[in-house]
DNA sequence: CCGCAGATTGACT
DNA sequence: GTCAATCTGCGGG
């Protein structure tokens, strides 16, 4: 299945189909490897989306086509790496929260040198940019292609998913569109 | 284990 | 000027 086909999908439906694509990020000659563990969907029918109130020079990337990378600033240090979604003109990404690391843990801990612990490396959205070194160079990249690639992998089935509510927002607080991979211990919070 | 203060800046109102 | 889809270190239990 392509990523370009996530346009065909609704929001919550990409953030689930989502689950269990690796993340390959090429950064020095080294494959920096994650599987997506968790993930939030934000759209504009949705106030707690940043393409709410229409399109910006910021969130212009959510109003692309699906399978691009929208990334923004957050409190002054981070970032947040969200995959795009929904068809041309529509305004919705995927905010990946979470990877298991599977390759490339060596330069995940160079790139992230106060994670105490392995689980720590990629375990939040801010925590999983540093450790794979997603950067705004890298805003509307189409993720079909290197430095940074999902590759999708077949749907991970529905009793294995966990849905709550997402985290950090005060707008649309209590929407359930958060999904996880039960039993993970690479989530954010179970 | 838990809760909370502080860090730090781009983008929007 | 305000505030944010966060993380970390520190203090207490």
């Amino acid at each position: 299945m392509k990523l370009r086909s996530l346009s065909n999908l609704e929001t919550d439906a990409t953030a689930r189909r989502l689950l269990g694509a690796y993340l390959i990020r090429k950064y020095n000659g080294v494959d920096l490897i994650g599987r997506i563990v968790e993930t939030e969907a934000y759209d504009q029918t949705d106030p707690a989306s940043h393409t709410y109130r229409g399109e910006t020079k910021r969130n212009r990337a959510m109003f692309g086509p699906a399978g691009h990378a929208y990334i923004y600033h957050i409190y002054g240090m981070y970032r947040c790496f969200n995959v795009t979604s929904g068809p041309d003109g529509f305004g919705a990404g995927v905010l990946i929260r979470a990877l298991e690391p599977v390759e490339g843990i060596e330069l995940m801990r160079a790139n992230r040198p106060r994670a105490k612990t392995d689980t720590a490396l990629t375990s939040g959205p801010g925590k999983l940019t540093q450790a794979l070194a997603i950067d705004m160079d890298l805003y509307g990249h189409e993720l079909s292609r290197k430095p940074l690639q999902c590759v999708l992998q077949p749907a991970v089935a529905s009793r294995l998913i966990k849905t709550t509510t997402r985290i950090g927002i005060k707008e649309g607080a209590d929407r359930l569109r958060r999904f996880y991979i039960k039993d993970s211990p690479f989530v954010s919070t179970p």
